[in-house]
DNA sequence: ACTCTATGCAAAATCGATTTGGCACCACAA
DNA sequence: TTGTGGTGCCAAATCGATTTTGCATAGAGT
């Protein structure tokens, strides 16, 4: 490994071409007016170079870092691994980047940030938050410096605000609730957490309106957001206690706790209890019973997010909000109650 | 929303509080000799402006981006979600953003290059490559171009390569294996993946040498990296008609497969067959019965990654490889075998 | 032959921050 | 008074690419 000689500039290529660096510079942007052949040698020498355009250089010149920054939800430290241990969150990081590249953007991943500062140090022309709580103190941020974000989920205490994206959590539970009605359950319970998330809001409200709709005692049980594995399994065993015959659990972790109560108490799924959740992973299709979920679309979510983000640095009118469609999954832990009948 | 007014620059702090754009610099550069009230001053201005250094020419200046990049593993494109689909790269990326931001280093997540001109594009110092395949392109890549790279998990066809960090493969197999002997088991198996990564390769050096060296007979299964539903459960039929009283499968998704094998086949788990799967993760944890699993402690793998990375840039010699120490985390899935007695 | 236009290329300005070198001023000592 | 050293601040050079402007030259049109 020899010592790396420094990185050829644009004027090396141009001597070794032996034409000026505006010539170089049309060449590899395909500008100005250039004879073929020596557009042709100019190429072929910055490639034997391995010439790589400084991009603080090129942004410095274009006023844009063509750089936008992605930063995933926070909670309760100690929680955040087991909320985030979900392929969802893994997917959308993934489409995102992928999304930005294809954009020609680069992605910037970020990590909870304390202060404005933390923020001021990078070179991004924009950010998207995921699942912003409240008036969320990182979208304030962005906000404070004049920097275009979208959220992906609504930051439920803003109605007004349109810059956001989001799965249709709403018709996601109506969807989930009929599919549980179809399959024979008469007593619909629906088991959430304390996370002032819209993907959670919209869930319950949703839940409310279907029970009052249907003429249905509303079977509600929230878990507290903090020592995940002991907290999943105390709701569970107080949603258990209500004798729901089907319940709708958006998040994974909960739906994991969920079944291990139902284990516990010799219940089995989906012969004395439905389970839907609502988010699909690796470990729904896998569990024992695999479960029926909602597909949240991540690779269209983050497509989305990325294309409204860039709307908005251009300055364009929002398109905006987008709500994307969801679809069921129907598995096994819904499979119609038959011993009902 | 106002059509949001030109971010300031260093010119109008300066004019605002009457000094010169080298004062400014200076004051929030903490260089330079500037009376305390003055830069206090300086300071309040600054900050009332909301002023932002524009990182380009920040950089353009200093001849660093201060970015690193981080390229996640490339398998088959439909296997990559069920292989990425465990918290251990969720928690691995997280922990190399949040070690980046602390040395002063934006964090770049890049999508599965397929070009040169791919990677010339990006504005980094240098980047990691997480689990690379013999000869890895990407890794090949940032050596056409020059730039530092460091892997996570090491290059098998590089013996000579020291650039890299990775957990204690070996010595975890050793250690697992040791475990599943202590706790009765004859019969000592290994499911492994036909992926040319260090993590199995090591492994499967590691189990032939025990399984040597203790006079056993060897039973390794590979599964095919394609259609890994399918294939985790042809492999895991193929090992259990071997009659294994014990397994150790490194990857999570083998681990679930094998553990639906069981329950087709009616073997009971620590019962029949004990169990210990290559990483820890959410799934491995709340599976039925919970799964004995090595910890690769991605926290420090991430931080001593970003380390070994930002010395290569600054020229430091390497103070690798860095060969992180595993702990073994025992569950259900291994207790002792007794009925055998 | 003589203008006119299009073409190929280059010189110089520009983006915004950092850094070097130096000027003016003051205090103090010789 | 004159030097000496330290302090506080600023002008200008600099980083590397892009873009504007301009200047030759060649070829076309009259």
């Amino acid at each position: 490994m020899q010592p790396s000689r420094p990185r050829p500039r644009i004027r090396d290529v141009a001597r070794a071409a032996g034409v000026s660096e505006t010539t170089v510079s049309h060449v590899l942007n395909n500008k100005g007016r250039v004879e073929a052949a020596t557009r042709a040698r100019v190429a072929e020498v910055a490639e034997r170079l391995g010439y790589r355009p400084n991009s603080n250089a090129r942004g410095l010149r274009s006023g844009r870092a063509d750089t936008i920054a992605l930063l995933m939800p926070i909670v309760d430290l100690d929680a955040t691994h087991h909320i985030l241990a979900v392929d969802f969150y893994l997917s959308l990081t993934m489409n995102v980047v992928e999304a930005a590249f294809e954009r020609d953007q680069a992605l910037l991943q970020l990590p909870p940030l304390r202060r404005l500062d933390d923020l001021r140090r990078f070179g991004i022309d924009g950010g998207i938050v995921v699942d912003p709580l409240p008036s969320d103190p990182r979208v304030a941020m962005f906000d404070r410096l004049g920097l275009p974000v979208v959220t992906i989920g609504r930051d439920i205490a803003h109605p007004g605000d349109h810059w956001w994206v989001a799965a249709d959590s709403a018709a996601g539970t109506l969807t989930v609730l009929d599919h549980l009605a179809a399959a024979g359950a008469r007593r619909v319970a629906m088991l959430s957490v304390d996370i002032e998330w819209s993907w959670f809001a919209d869930a319950e409200r949703a839940y409310a309106e279907w029970t009052a709709r249907h003429g249905r005692p509303p079977m509600l049980v929230r878990a507290r957001p903090d020592k995940l594995d002991s907290s999943a399994a105390e709701a569970a065993g107080r949603l258990l206690d209500l004798e729901p015959d089907a319940v709708y659990v958006p998040p994974q972790w909960l739906a994991t706790g969920l079944l291990r109560a139902t284990r516990e108490r010799g219940l089995s799924v989906p012969g004395d209890l439905l389970v839907s959740v609502g988010v699909d992973s690796h470990q729904a299709r896998t569990s024992e019973p695999a479960l029926t979920a909602v597909d949240l679309d991540p690779a269209r979510t983050a497509r989305e997010a990325v294309d409204l983000l860039i709307s908005r640095i251009e300055g364009r009118p929002p398109q905006a909000p987008r709500v994307i469609p969801i679809t069921l999954l129907p598995r096994r832990s819904t499979a119609a109650i038959t011993r009902r009948a």
